[in-house]
RNA sequence: GGGAUAUUAGCCAAGAUGGUUAAGGCCAGAGUCUGCAAAACUCUUAUCAUUGGUUCAAAUCCAAUAUAUCCCU
């Protein structure tokens, strides 16, 4: 079976062009690696790739859920790894595309998720309560945890029920090839920026407004970049000129963490992109493709 | 020409009466990563305008210089 093609990067950079431009010289069939896309009602804020933007390729893992649903990366492991299997039989070549970390890495490499979720949030304990109770279970935290709630929660969770603290995090279960697009900051950051001007300009305020009535039913309202800034708009009388700029500010942070994921937790080959000329990026990530075993 | 006030990191800004390593916020950068991940969390950023002086000790006091704003002639 051919090797999967991931194709990652920051947001706005190109992914979702380079995805399709190749699934289209391959005849392979896309699925969404972005926490986002999954939910039908977002999709200005999303960047989700419209009908005509698609081409024709088919994409999965698109709009499943309704936005007062809940969707996690123990849903999307399955998801995925279901859809490996179907696409296998019918020997089609995969492309997964996204910008969440997590996501992918959980579905491609050997992570453990139980079928439980969180039975206790421990709201009697405080963090350094959650983090001695943690350590006498013989458990090393990185310095980086120890004031991260909602992590030890879910380590303390896992001790207290006997569940095991796996960590395969580099374990991988396929054949992968991970694509990594980049681009010098500043010019990344100015698209991002114009990106946003676009979604306004694209209706994204009217897309939000249609929700507004949701957000307290909401998860992903609340938190998707995009969607939770307008919160304020809505309810606390913050301009839209600040919304805007808190979205673009939101974004740039985002690209920023992706790439940090991306570089460390993926063995990525990066490809420089080529604004002025896509198809030169298409063609040198294609050839390197073709290069490889 | 004369006078007043100001000058603390990329930006904003706290620093009575001089006294251990100069608050804090924003922006930015670097990271962490097995269930909210577009999330949550960690780390980093100052020859206190310059020069000289007083003092055991100065961002804090004194003087000169520079720059900015305001006032007077």
């Amino acid at each position: 079976m051919k090797e999967i093609i991931v194709i990652v990067g920051p947001t706005g950079i190109g992914k979702t062009k380079l995805s399709i431009e190749l699934a289209k010289k391959l005849n392979a069939e896309i699925i969404n690696g972005d926490s986002v896309s999954v939910y039908k009602e977002l999709n200005i804020g999303s960047a989700k790739p419209t009908l005509s933007e698609r081409e024709g390729i088919p994409h999965h893992l698109l709009d499943l859920r309704n936005i007062e649903e809940d969707y996690s990366v123990y849903n999307y492991q399955i998801d995925v790894r279901n859809l490996i299997n179907e696409l296998n039989k019918k020997n089609k070549r995969i492309i997964i595309v996204g910008g969440t970390g997590l996501y992918i890495k959980a579905a491609l490499y050997d992570y453990n998720f139980t079928k439980e979720t969180i039975k206790n949030n421990y709201n009697e304990l405080n963090i350094d309560e959650l983090v001695n109770r943690i350590r006498k279970y013989n458990i090393e935290l990185k310095k980086e945890d120890l004031n991260n709630r909602r992590r030890l929660v879910r380590i303390l969770n896992k001790l207290d029920n006997n569940e095991e603290i796996t960590n395969n995090k580099d374990k991988l279960l396929y054949n992968i090839k991970v694509i990594g697009l980049t681009t010098d900051r500043n010019i990344l950051y100015d698209r991002i920026n114009k990106r946003v001007d676009l979604m306004i300009d694209n209706g994204l305020f009217n897309e939000v407004s249609n929700l507004k009535d949701k957000y307290k039913n909401s998860r992903i309202l609340n938190s998707a970049i995009g969607y939770k800034e307008f919160y304020n708009y809505f309810y606390n009388n913050k301009s839209k000129e600040e919304v805007i700029n808190e979205i673009k500010r939101n974004s740039r942070r985002f690209a920023k963490r992706q790439y940090t994921f991306f570089k460390h937790q993926f063995n990525t080959t990066w490809f420089e992109v080529d604004f002025n000329n896509f198809n030169n990026t298409v063609n040198e990530v294609y050839n390197y493709l073709k290069k490889q075993p």
